[in-house]
DNA sequence: AAAGCGGGGCG
DNA sequence: CGCCCAGCTTT
């Protein structure tokens, strides 16, 4: 441990502060699905779907998955599509491939119990060193640390820690700071009381110091530098492409579907055909026209212009699609990664939420 | 160590 | 418009 750390350290009363944080805790935790119990099963679904994504926003998807997939069993035995399809429009999609194939290993090899060891929970896909410590500590009551951007946020106006968040390294100086925090009697209030208190009262922007139930435990706040923390580099921008999209209807009222690759962006997930377009090409619909022929093979008639533009903003990537409607050659000829469906089995497919939004468009338009 | 990976909401 | 969110994997 770096002296700065032991220095600070010594200047907090550990066993005050952490009764002050977990009676808060206590008293004003919000009440919420994954709270019910400590079933390490749903306290791992939680934490995953947790990562990188409002509360309010993992509710519902969190009580529909539980719904549809009650016990770990369950989830195992799911096949690929519906595993995508109850993820769908919740992004960072790898998650739910990591923890369907984690889940398969659980029940697997491990009898269908969730290893409660920091080096055997930690070779399941998808669980890193937060998920890890959360699902050791909430489900097992062990008093491993859980630092998530929250308790960073949090730990570093406590503890006046100026170090960079954004850098990788960092975590493990706050790790080391919770080993030595943490009440080893509650160790699952003690983390899930940090991260409250990163979202209702340490706040990223104008936190509401005056209702803090450790403010007299925060060195931030006692020099008034509350609003200078955390320390956080910032990101690159963000690039652009632009696509032209298609959707193809032949004469039996079946549309055309496409899957996109098992690696990198959205994979996996179903889309409606479309191309970057060319910067070369002055019109879109020329464009499409030779994406269709030279890459489908495709005979269509594509209506004249774009029914809807649909922008789409990524972290690292940002969207503009034109969609236009067009018929299709019945007899043509399609590759594996394409289907031809109806309009209800099209919505059984999980489809990104850009190409939910072709989708709404057309039916409004054409249906 | 840095980049890739979703989507929604907020100021 | 940029930034934030109960991060992990790959390169």
């Amino acid at each position: 441990m770096k002296d700065s750390l032991k220095n600070t350290l010594s200047q907090i009363d550990i066993k005050q502060f952490q009764h002050d944080l977990i009676s808060w805790f206590i008293e004003e935790q919000r009440d919420l699905p994954w709270r019910k119990d400590a079933d390490p099963y749903k306290v791992w679904v939680s934490e995953i779907m947790l990562q990188q994504t409002k509360v309010d926003t993992v509710i519902p998807y969190f009580d529909r998955f539980l719904k549809k997939f009650p016990t770990i069993e369950s989830f195992a035995a799911a096949d690929d599509e519906a595993v995508l399809k109850i993820w769908e429009g919740l992004g960072y999609y790898s998650r739910v491939r990591n923890l369907h194939s984690a889940v398969k290993e659980v029940v697997g090899n491990y009898g269908g119990v969730v290893p409660d060891t920091q080096e055997e929970i930690s070779k399941l896909k998808g669980v890193g060193p937060y998920t890890a410590g959360a699902v050791l500590s909430i489900a097992y009551g062990k008093p491993e640390p859980a630092v998530d951007g929250n308790v960073m946020r949090v730990l570093s106006r406590i503890m006046l820690i100026r170090e960079d968040i954004a850098k990788a390294s960092t975590r493990k100086v706050f790790e080391a700071a919770v080993r030595e925090l943490i009440d080893h009697e509650h160790p699952s209030f003690f983390n899930q009381a940090l991260m409250e208190l990163g979202a209702l009262i340490c706040t990223p922007t104008s936190p509401a110091c005056l209702l803090c139930p450790v403010r007299d435990h925060c060195l931030a706040f006692e020099d008034g530098v509350q609003s200078e923390l955390p320390i956080k580099s910032r990101k690159k921008k963000t690039r652009h492409v632009d696509l032209i999209a298609t959707v193809l209807k032949n004469n039996k009222e079946e549309f055309l579907i496409r899957k996109r690759p098992n690696k990198g962006l959205l994979a996996g997930l179903w889309e409606f055909p479309n191309v970057e377009r060319n910067i070369h090409f002055e019109q879109s619909k020329a464009a499409l026209q030779a994406y269709l022929i030279q890459d489908l093979q495709l005979e269509t008639k594509l209506e004249n212009g774009a029914f809807v533009r649909v922008d789409h903003v990524f972290t690292h990537l940002t969207w503009t699609i034109d969609a236009f409607a067009g018929e299709l050659n019945p007899n043509i000829e399609i590759g594996q990664e394409y289907k031809l469906v109806t309009k209800d089995a099209l919505e059984e497919y999980a489809f990104p939420v850009s190409h939910q939004k072709i989708w709404q468009a057309y039916k409004k338009q054409f249906a």
